[in-house]
DNA sequence: TCCTCTCCTTGCTT
DNA sequence: AAAGCAAGGAGAG
């Protein structure tokens, strides 16, 4: 190491790099050598654990001035003690909060969230992280760090020229009409995705519920994941399953096993469905 | 209004 | 190797 050249970003701070980075939250993480490497708001950020605390490197953007940002994104100003206070209601999620303890919830860009999570519709991690990165590679731009380069996420206005017949080139398939659309209502200003983080869970999802290809699931994460929306619950297959098997749930109305969900795991109920989502998917049942 | 069924792209897995 | 499956949504009935 370059003494100097990098920042211990926190010591002694319950954070769970490989969980919080690689729990399908975000999906353009890559380990190497025990460094991640993933682009954070045009920046190329290279991050790990060392006997210290964590370290890191940004570029273009300097480690001094990236290192708050940093902090935000990842979370680390959630209260983790008080979370699990909160959520720990049974042996299942308690089991799982034992097991990735100090996985958080990450604060990330709302326009790549939403795109992210727009590409999830039946499909894979692995399939979310090519398309983001394909993205990327087409529309973004370069930016390096120690010899490596990556490339930012393109912005609303990019995507939309880009047009849906090339996104579909791109393998994008069915949701290469969502992601071109949803891009020209951005960036023509009809929607501010910025401003949801300052309206209540209610009205935030509603304006999101409008977008075409967004829906009850995808709008909870893009609420959870990137606009501080702790009570956002998202249901996909893995936490239907697990709420199916571990909690007896039986009925299928998205709506209904939210409102149970926030009754029961109270007003970090996003918290457990990481946790349940993260757990039930590893273990893959 | 609300529920259920089908279709939609692609690629990895079994 | 054909079929199943993957952090779902829209439209029809």
């Amino acid at each position: 190491m370059d003494e100097g050249k990098y920042l211990i970003l926190t010591s002694g701070v319950n954070l769970n790099l490989e969980s919080t980075l690689l729990s399908g939250q975000a999906h353009r993480w890559k380990i190497k050598d025990y460094w991640y490497e993933g682009v954070i708001a045009q920046n190329l950020i290279h991050i790990r654990d060392s006997d210290l605390g964590i370290e890191f490197y940004s570029a273009p953007v300097s480690e001094g001035e990236f290192a708050d940002r940093l902090s935000d994104y990842l979370g680390l100003g959630d209260n983790l003690d008080l979370i699990y206070q909160s959520i720990s209601k049974d042996v299942q999620i308690s089991s799982a909060i034992k097991k990735y303890t100090g996985m958080r919830i990450l604060r990330q860009d709302p326009w790549e969230c939403l795109i992210a999570f727009i590409c999830s519709a039946n499909s894979s991690l692995i399939r979310i992280s090519s398309a983001m990165e394909t993205l990327s590679e087409n529309f973004g731009q370069r930016i390096t760090l120690k010899n490596k380069a990556r490339y930012t996420f393109p912005s609303a206005h990019v995507l939309a020229e880009a047009g849906e017949a090339r996104l579909r080139q791109l393998k994008l398939g069915f949701r290469a009409k969502y992601v071109s659309k949803v891009a020209e209502i951005v960036s023509e200003g009809k929607i501010d995705l910025m401003e949801l983080k300052h309206l209540p869970y209610d009205e935030a999802k509603e304006k999101l519920l409008n977008l075409p290809g967004v829906g009850d699931k995808i709008a909870d994460c893009v609420l959870l994941f990137s606009l501080d929306k702790p009570n956002a619950f998202p249901i996909d297959r893995w936490v239907k399953r697990a709420l199916e098997d571990w909690y007896s749930i039986k009925l299928f109305n998205y709506s209904k096993i939210r409102e149970w969900a926030l009754e029961y795991f109270g007003e970090f109920a996003g918290y457990a469905q990481q946790y349940l989502f993260h757990q039930r998917r590893l273990q893959q049942l």
